[in-house]
DNA sequence: GCTCGAGGGG
DNA sequence: CCCCTCGAGC
């Protein structure tokens, strides 16, 4: 049975309702993960995602910021919340489906000005990769898992439209990259879309609204991943490759998210 | 030939350039003129005005607030602009078309407390007034002029929905009652939607946004007008009565204003 | 309720 | 450029 595993940054579920039913008709993900969700829990649109057949969810919400959420085309058993968020933001939910859990992250953007002793959102950010890396140290790198989301960093040279340029603009700074880098070996984790299609292509998740045609321009980057476990490996390459992909289409729909939706398929 | 005047209070053009399309569609005005335009004069929607055959435009706008405009089938001739706000707010704007001066006027509401001493906007609704009357008693009565627009008074008992009620509520104080039949009387103007459907008829052309369903609880005022002199009695007579209506049906429309159009006939 | 402005965030 | 929060105004 093949389990199709997606990612969004939605910029609001409730102004983004439609879109979300139109990819999931589309692209039918079994799991769908969103950030920036921008509502509290009983805010939530619970009807439109049972309507298009994801009627099992896990809301991670707060007023007007943040918040993430995972919703479900079969049913989900509860995980033990993680403590990353050191300003008690809703930015992280877990959900274990199928036998797979799920970690859904929204890391903070981290500001402007790539320095923690001057910018304390910076240094949230690092400091929610740190908490994170060291929460996925203690665990069994055979343990089927997932870490999912908006981590808000394009973390190879091949993830932004500008290497030269980008390194210097938070998100693509080489502290982040060694934060990203720590995080992924920290189990071994295997960065899915990559593997699908390999470097040196460029791979871009995100497009800032500010470009009048983003196509033309494609300053883009790869802020959204589907990182798994060596335990999740061989369900991930069940077909000799792995299947996965950015939904960039999307990014060119009515009124879009500025993220692209990410995917990646299982066989379990 | 026949000459169709609308008003309408559009609250935001730009957000309801749909509605105005649809609206002059429907019913085919001659001149539509408009209030609470709520932009600046380079912001207003121009090419929709044209493509529905209303290419002649006089707009008073200014940033985010009040605005009024006029927008013709048949070409415009300049006015006298009046000088009757006081606050210098976009809140008047004149056109010649056919032979005809129009004068659109968006009034202030008021502020809700009935009393100029301590409310100064309430003040500034009736001096509004006063400046309006004042510069009408000075004119001929023969010269066909008509005033239209969101006079944000409900003159009779039949313009609201329960006179004793709204009595107290700014749009139908005894003071501002006074006010709008002293203008009335400056020119000897006769009201030409209450001539096509007379007392004690209720008519209204506004109904609050916050009634879930505004036929149902029907607490509607008569806030906009049109207004003609002697000199366009005959005119507005031609048939033998008057043809002047509400268009409420537009008020059941989506993404609504809260004011529905006004519209009358004219032979000329 | 609905639409603005201003301010924060991305 | 887009989306949130507030608050004002009607």
């Amino acid at each position: 049975m093949r389990l199709r595993l997606s990612t969004w940054n939605v910029n609001s579920v409730r102004l983004r309702v439609e879109q979300v039913a139109r990819f999931v008709d589309e692209q039918a993900p079994d799991v769908l993960c969103m950030q920036e969700i921008k509502c509290q829990e009983g805010e939530f649109p619970r009807a439109a995602f049972e309507a298009v057949g994801l009627p099992h969810i896990r809301i991670a919400g707060q007023k007007g910021w943040h918040g993430v959420a995972i919703a479900s085309r079969l049913p989900i058993e509860d995980v033990a919340p993680l403590q990353v968020c050191r300003e008690g933001h809703a930015r992280c939910v877990g959900a274990k489906v199928a036998g797979v859990e799920i970690q859904n992250f929204y890391i903070p953007a981290g500001g402007d000005i790539p320095d923690r002793e001057v910018n304390p959102k910076f240094d949230h950010k690092l400091d929610f990769f740190e908490k994170l890396t060291a929460e996925m140290a203690g665990r069994d790198p055979k343990a089927p898992l997932a870490i999912v989301g908006d981590l808000n960093v394009a973390p190879g040279e091949f993830d932004v439209w500008s290497h030269k340029q980008m390194s210097k603009i938070v998100s693509h700074t080489p502290i982040e990259l060694e934060a990203f880098a720590r995080l992924k070996s920290s189990l071994d984790f295997l960065d899915l879309p990559r593997a699908a299609i390999p470097e040196p292509e460029k791979l871009f998740s995100w497009w800032s609204y500010r470009a009048a045609d983003f196509r033309k321009s494609n300053r883009g980057l790869r802020l959204d991943h589907i990182l798994v476990t060596p335990g999740l490996r061989d369900a991930a390459f069940r077909s000799g490759a792995a299947s996965a992909r950015v939904h960039d289409d999307v990014r060119e729909w009515e009124r879009p998210s500025d993220h692209a939706p990410v995917s990646a398929d299982f066989g379990i």
